[in-house]
RNA sequence: UCCUCAGUAGCUCAGCUGGUUAGAGCACAUGACUGUUAAUCAUGGGGUCCCUGGUUCGAGCCCAGGCUGGGGAGCCA
């Protein structure tokens, strides 16, 4: 039976037979093997004594060679490490050739390993950031369960051409090939007998679902084939969309700004030793780059200060004169020109984030022409200016981690929105039925989970913090 | 898709104004050492200078086109 590592260094039965079975990080002296077995960033020094093991064996031992060793856990002689195991049986589980494998024990950039990603896992970093991406997966559905909502699967392949968030992947299994050569295409004979794309967002599902289980959430995988190329942006990511019958917008706030400051607690409260890591990493990387593009602060107090600290929340409105006031503004900092009606630009975006108050900010009551159909219509105001119940949670360094709003229950109003919007009746007859029986005020938000973790770890591209990143031209491995 | 920067050893990078045989650290091999923390020390092997074409007596360096990657923008989560 393996003993985790994990638990080794939780439990320290010293003086017992255990064994460990793990990847070899280094060898030093031809005496010490310091082994990884995933279950922590921590590593497990392995003892050598030369003369109990054949020079060949020894020889096997490389940086990156699965072994397992048994033996006596011991408290450790060394600095570096509390306890060590005294190796009695050592076996070679797989052999690594060292002139072929990629990864050393040593500064690999995040590119170079972006294309060793079957292989990247057996680094601290993306070993730190998957423990950490799991763990908020696991925090966000704690989150929503203890506040008594019910986990909706709203559906990966979606016949609703309406979603309206970006452009989506065709789903068929008619022969290409053979269309190419005919030129004709019939959906009526495609396995759906219509076009079916990839989910762009389960939000119009999840509403369905919440005008009668109350409080739903859904938490999938979420597609878009935008050609999109930067390092916020996949074209396959995770997104939680929570819709909650009876909020409104202050609720919808309340409830983004909670499960934002929830995550990242746990985070903190299980992810310590990982988080550690990640932030040394972030200050020794930062030391390579030009002062103002340092952090201020180092990433756990950053994450402290979040969870410590109101969320700033500001009306479109004061967020347009904020921007119209500032020194930038004046001094024509600005590439983009700022008045109200325009749709914000990153630009504008981070500084109000990063520079102006340096911490999460909520904005909400965005122009009705710039927001999505569904959005609801708030009360024209003196100056007739038409606005939307939307919001935006924006936050240094990634920009929106949250968009959402309360949503159009008056089946007028949403039917005159769809026709101002080119949206058929017939495409979304069944979410407009919803406002026909029984409607009622509700809300609810998408989450990025990407940009979560982004936020969480530090990792400043997004294609870092999860596994197998599906980018324009690279569905690899 | 647009703007911009880069591509030199397995990795990270240096390479002067266009000039002899292209370098360093790490990694690897061999040896030494043995309580090390990315161990250390010595010696050694290792190159399609991204690709194609051009300019030139001569191109890693200059020019054109392409490929790949980074950063930024748009779209958004």
């Amino acid at each position: 039976m393996r003993s985790e590592i994990v638990k080794l260094f939780a439990e320290q039965p010293v003086g017992t037979e255990v064994t460990v079975k793990g990847w070899v990080r280094t060898f030093r002296n031809d005496q010490f093997i310091s082994v990884s077995d995933g279950s922590t960033i921590r590593t497990l020094q392995v003892v050598i004594n030369k003369e109990n093991h054949n020079e060949s064996t020894l020889k096997r031992i490389q940086t990156g060679t699965c072994i397992a060793a048994t033996g006596r856990l011991e408290k450790s002689l060394g600095k570096g490490q509390d306890i060590e195991l005294i190796c009695s049986q050592l076996e070679i589980l797989g052999d690594c050739d060292p002139n072929e494998f990629p990864i050393q024990m040593k500064r690999h950039s995040l590119e170079f390993l972006r294309e060793k990603a079957h292989l990247r896992f057996r680094t601290n970093t993306f070993g730190a950031v998957f423990r950490v991406r799991h763990h908020l997966a696991f925090a966000i559905h704690k989150f929503f369960n203890d506040r008594g909502f019910f986990y909706l699967h709203s559906p990966i392949i979606t016949g609703s051409d309406a979603e309206g968030a970006g452009e989506m992947f065709r789903v068929t299994n008619l022969d290409l090939d053979e269309i190419a050569k005919t030129g004709k295409v019939d959906y009526s004979q495609d396995f759906f007998g219509k076009t079916t794309n990839l989910t762009v967002s389960g939000q119009l599902e999840a509403e369905l679902a919440a005008l009668a289980l109350g409080k739903v959430y859904t938490f999938g995988p979420t597609f878009r084939a935008e050609n999109s190329n930067t390092s916020r942006h996949l074209a396959e990511f995770w997104m939680i969309e929570p819709e909650v019958a009876f909020n409104d917008i202050y609720d919808n706030m309340d409830l983004g700004e909670a499960c934002l400051k929830f995550c990242l607690k746990y985070a903190m409260d299980n992810c310590k030793d990982d988080l550690e890591f990640l932030q040394e990493r972030e200050i020794n990387e930062d030391k390579q780059k030009p002062v103002d593009e340092r952090q201020s602060m180092p990433l756990l107090e950053r994450l402290n200060m979040v969870v410590n600290n109101d969320f700033v929340r500001i009306t479109y409105t004061e967020a347009i004169d904020i921007l119209l006031q500032s020194n930038h503004y004046k001094k024509k900092k600005f590439k983009y020109p700022v008045e109200w009606g325009i749709d914000m630009q990153s630009e504008h975006e981070r500084y109000l984030v990063e520079k102006h108050f340096q911490k999460p900010v909520i904005i909400t009551g965005y122009p009705a022409a710039i927001k999505a159909f569904y959005m609801r219509m708030n009360e024209t105001d003196a100056s007739g200016r038409k606005t939307v119940a939307a919001m935006d949670i924006l936050v240094p360094g990634i920009g929106e981690i949250i968009g959402g709003s309360q949503r159009e229950e008056r089946y007028d109003v949403l039917l005159e929105k769809c026709k101002q919007f080119n949206i058929p009746e017939d495409h979304i007859w069944w979410y407009l039925e919803t406002r026909k029986f029984g409607t009622c005020p509700h809300a609810g938000f998408g989450m990025g989970f990407e940009r979560l973790i982004m936020f969480v770890t530090g990792m400043t591209n997004i294609r870092d913090v999860i596994p197998f990143p599906r980018t324009p031209q690279n569905a690899e491995f």
